[in-house]
DNA sequence: GAAATTTGACCTCCT
DNA sequence: TAGGAGGTCAAATTT
């Protein structure tokens, strides 16, 4: 990464945040409001508001889907290519879903990284053969309830793309229309701390489900838009200490999303 | 049989 | 320049 100057910006789907009730999150400056989520920055003491977006505002976001929640952050460096970090929840039933990023990826690798214990997935866009946008998951090793995802290169077509090549996909092909899609490589569910070749369980999300219409938020400060959040400590020269900063961040915001309906993330060592 | 996933090998970059 | 680490390829395997 040439730049570390991640910043965090935009957002969240209603799913989590369309709840009537004011909420404070205690000693975190943040507050929700109707529809509007409230950020004061307890330095400045200025406020910023989160508040729906169209999706064809969707760029440079922080998203936090339906759980298990996601978060994107985005450098905002214009020399280099747009990249992009989601931290991913996973609750651990058996039965769960994984939100999809309105996207079909392929993936062409995996990769066991010095110092963690977990192997790095890449992925390719396998909408459509120009498409050179590229994904990397892995799960954090500060904590394994999160994945690491982050992007590189942009989609040369939009999530509708994805929809209709889906369904053309699915008539191509003897599958069943409504033949559910993998979207995480079955290496991450497990939990080992090797390339084990054994296969797991997989994540999976209703084909059916898949909407590219879901409001998002967007972090506005005094009526502007601000890449906000995430920021960038003097020096960082690992890349471990880049995801204590969003881990940070990711918390106060999924508290703050997810304030009233008893859903928790796990606490860090 | 086709598509997706796994995984070892190979390539490139960085120190 | 060599070695290590990360990224990609592609054949094998699985679904």
């Amino acid at each position: 990464m040439e730049d570390n100057n991640w910043d965090l910006s935009a957002v969240v789907r209603s799913h989590n945040i369309n709840k009537p009730n004011d909420v404070i999150v205690p000693n975190s400056g943040l507050k929700k409001s109707n529809d509007q989520v409230i950020i004061t920055d307890q330095n400045s003491n200025q406020e910023m508001y989160l508040h729906p977006i169209q999706p064809n505002q969707f760029s440079q976001q922080i998203i936090l889907p339906p759980l298990p929640t996601m978060i994107m952050c985005v450098s905002t460096t214009s020399t280099t290519p747009q990249e992009s970090i989601y931290l991913q929840q996973l609750e651990k039933s058996d039965d769960q879903e994984l939100t999809d990023d309105k996207r079909a990826w392929r993936n062409y690798g995996q990769k066991s990284i010095k110092g963690s214990p977990f192997p790095r997935n890449y992925f390719k866009c396998s909408t459509l053969g120009s498409c050179k946008a590229t994904k990397i998951i892995e799960n954090s090793p500060k904590n394994e309830n999160y994945f690491l995802v982050s992007y590189s290169d942009e989609h040369n077509h939009d999530p509708l793309t994805y929809c209709r090549s889906l369904a053309l996909y699915n008539n191509s092909s003897k599958r069943k229309l409504s033949k559910s899609i993998n979207i995480v490589p079955k290496a991450l569910n497990l939990k080992a701390s090797s390339s084990s070749s054994k296969r797991a369980k997989s994540f999976k999300v209703d084909a059916s489900s898949i909407s590219p219409f879901a409001p998002t938020l967007e972090i506005e400060r005094n009526n502007e838009m601000v890449d906000v959040v995430v920021e960038n400590k003097d020096d960082i020269e690992e890349e471990e200490n880049t995801y204590d900063n969003i881990f940070m961040d990711f918390e106060e915001l999924h508290e703050l999303l997810l304030p009233s309906n008893g859903n928790e993330i796990d606490k860090r060592n």
